[in-house]
DNA sequence: ATCCCAACATGAGATAATCTCACCTTATAA
DNA sequence: TTATAAGGTGAGATTATCTCATGTTGGGAT
């Protein structure tokens, strides 16, 4: 019934002082302000404004929708400002998961260096082992995973971000310590020491010992890389870790790491967005960030 | 381009939790909604909100939108009931001039009782001696006049306010006092007092004077009755005054009144409005409430 | 697995809102 | 009085929005 354009209508009349002056400034025919102005009128049953005074005399009612007009147009100016900022990718959100807990040696950081080039971004990050990431990718709950298991879906685009070898750390004191690489077999009388997240989701199980059906002697379970390096350190354990997540550690003498079967289990870890957002520049960047600093990691490291 | 009907479609689904409940409290279809949204997603460049988690999930750029229609619908709805109330004629503005300076007598009351009744009235008042005051009407400078002398004019409505004689006023001493009445001629030797206007603005030259082309001895200008009678108590004048507006001082016998002519120079006070507004429910009221006033004013006056 | 249901999307045509065009009326000044 | 500038108005064109009919999709039940 009363519209932001008849509010834009009289706030030009009033700037412009007539009815032709205010048509031309809108682009429209003096003839369709009066047309406005009649129907509003009609709408309301009120006059709004004198035309027969040079410049036009608003009435206490046109009075009252002009302040309407000031109070409501900057208000939608600045809304659609904000909107055209998302739009262009100047701001938006960021919501990550990942899904491999060793990650955070790169992923701080990255982030370090996004928030501070995208500061208008809203950015959150949050452990994706209890829950599937693509439906939350498709539910919007998440914008982005990091994962190496990517579940394909038509409207999620997965793009790879490096490579590596999943190794087994065990003591320097262990019976294995001078192994090139071990068997399934050789875990049979080991503690297996992981993350404590399902089976399903541990690589050490689906890619090695459970196709050579094997279980390991015991399980234990850490959240903390660095704890978990403390106990295989301690020789209470043997545990399975990205060759990056350990070689700071491999360098100060306190462990040793083996390869998983003669040939190795290497796993690539993705980033998934949704398809739709694959041009939103903030997270092109991010990927792109998030690749210099997981290779800056892999620096040195023996088969990265 | 944004327009309201979008914020309240955004709104009711945030209330509604999904399309189909929205569009039914929206008295539309539920397809409308999805072309809706279909249309400013696409204008705007950014989706909106999810529709397929229920209740349905807003995007920042959809929340950014619903706060936008938190802030402006309220304020459009407020100044909507605004509007309306002043359709209603509950409020409005009454800017009231007068043509007529002993008014005040009986426009103070009047005036009193008016603004109890109608706070939200803007009332004005100003004096009508310097213009034309149908002009200023039309113009919309004007709500009301109160004059003696209704210019006519198809868009102006008058309406009698009541009648009165034009009397001269003098001294108890003057050689007229004891007379009925006055000619013209008998001016010839006398001071006239009368208000600061011009003189085609003075009845007792327009229509008694001027007609016989009698010129008084000297004239003489104070813009306040109650000097104007103490002037003519004082013999230093004669003044031309409604008989209402000096009865209470011929009752104290300061001075003398007679008639002008043989049958009096009758008067009738008017009050004029805009045509358009004769329905206007205060400015009906204000007359009526006029009326009661001038009507007491003149109780127990001779000749009224 | 497959079917069903509820919810949303889509295309085409109907409807309504809004504009333009052409011409009329009114106020003001030369 | 006559220009002239500003507004008003009716009719028809345009554009926006809606409805109707139907298609698609995701999630749960059989």
């Amino acid at each position: 019934m009363l519209g932001l354009r008849h509010l834009e209508t009289l706030d030009a009349i009033r700037e412009a002082g007539s009815l032709v002056e205010a048509s031309e400034r809108l682009h429209v025919t003096q003839s369709a302000l009066s047309h406005q102005l009649r129907d509003i009128e009609g709408r309301l049953g009120v006059s709004l404004l004198n035309r027969r005074t040079r410049p036009v005399r608003f009435t206490v009612a046109g009075e009252r929708l002009l302040a309407l007009a000031d109070q409501v147009l900057p208000l939608m100016r600045q809304g659609l400002r904000d909107i055209r900022a998302l739009a262009e990718g100047q701001s938006g959100r960021l919501h990550l998961a990942i899904e491999c807990h060793a990650c955070f040696q790169w992923l701080m950081p990255a982030l370090d260096v996004f928030r501070e080039q995208w500061p208008q971004v809203e950015l959150d990050l949050s452990a994706a082992f209890a829950f599937a990431p693509v439906p939350a990718l498709l539910r919007g709950d998440l914008d982005m995973v990091v994962s190496s298991d990517p579940v394909e879906h038509e409207a999620v685009l997965w793009q790879p971000l490096f490579s590596h070898e999943l190794v087994l750390a065990v003591s320097r004191n262990s019976s294995l310590a001078e192994r090139e690489f071990v068997e399934p077999a050789d875990l049979v009388e080991e503690t297996l020491i992981t993350y404590p997240v399902e089976r399903d989701r541990l690589d050490i199980f689906t890619a090695f010992l459970q196709p050579a059906n094997i279980e390991p002697a015991a399980q234990r379970k850490t959240e903390l890389t660095p704890m978990m390096i403390q106990l295989v350190a301690a020789g209470r354990g043997v545990a399975a870790l990205p060759n990056w997540a350990i070689s700071e550690y491999l360098d100060h003498g306190l462990i040793r790491s083996l390869s998983l079967g003669e040939r190795g289990v290497w796993r690539t870890l993705y980033i998934g967005i949704r398809a739709e957002e694959a041009e939103v520049p903030y997270l092109k960047e991010f990927i792109q960030t998030a690749r210099q600093q997981s290779m800056a990691g892999l620096e040195g490291i023996r088969g990265a």
